[in-house]
DNA sequence: TGCATTCCTGCAAGTATTTGCAGATGTCAT
DNA sequence: ATGACATCTGCAAATACTTGCAGGAATGCA
């Protein structure tokens, strides 16, 4: 079967999983190194509960990992290369919101 | 108000456009230059009212716009970087494919 | 003008995502 | 063992996305 159009679905679950403001905040905390889910919760202002579900789906998707230490929970990106891409599409956007306030992009 | 929030909510807006296979694919098609909805509808094998309508969206987006000819409607990307930016996170998928069956990535 | 072609829009049903809450699990200190 | 703490999971309601279909607008040709 068409392998391009595997490639296209996996690629699409990936981006699903970036098309929410949380989780884009939460893998920018990420880059910095490991965190643990209170922390991140306070960085981001969510409550704990939410940050959790975010990095359950992180989880079972293999874009963060966890690490147990006593009763707190550490996460990490496993691909860091994949983080800075994520940032790189930032640029974009600062575009966009520059340029279609005064042109039309 | 914290901007970074606004351009993470920007930034998941356009996760959230792309996180569609037929999407992907259309965006993939229209790297290589213009064309109309009936050849993209061939080229995917997709009805011509599935690619209007996901044209519909990524247009209402600014991620291409649109140039009639006759009764034919063109269309094409607004930013050709951010289709490599995309086709670049095909790398990470590429590898997530090959390393996830052996070993955990 | 009449008719086929090409594409667009609105609508409705089905499906998926998001969110908070309530309860469960595992850890640590007393 | 009891209680406080950090986090997890399952559930249900609200919300959003997807899809096909029916009908509409613009174009071109006889």
């Amino acid at each position: 079967m068409p392998s391009r159009q595997v490639v296209a679905k996996e690629l699409a679950e990936i981006f699903g999983l970036l098309s929410h403001p949380d989780r884009i905040r939460l893998i920018e905390e990420l880059r910095q190194g490991e965190m643990d889910v209170s922390s991140l919760a306070q960085s981001l202002g969510l409550r704990a509960t939410r940050v959790s579900q975010h990095l359950r789906l992180l989880r079972t998707h293999h874009i963060v990992s966890e690490r147990r230490e006593g009763r707190r929970h550490f996460y990490h990106l496993n691909n860091p290369d994949m983080a800075s891409w994520i940032v790189h599409g930032l640029t974009f956007i600062e575009q966009r919101l520059a340029g279609i306030s005064k042109s039309s992009i």
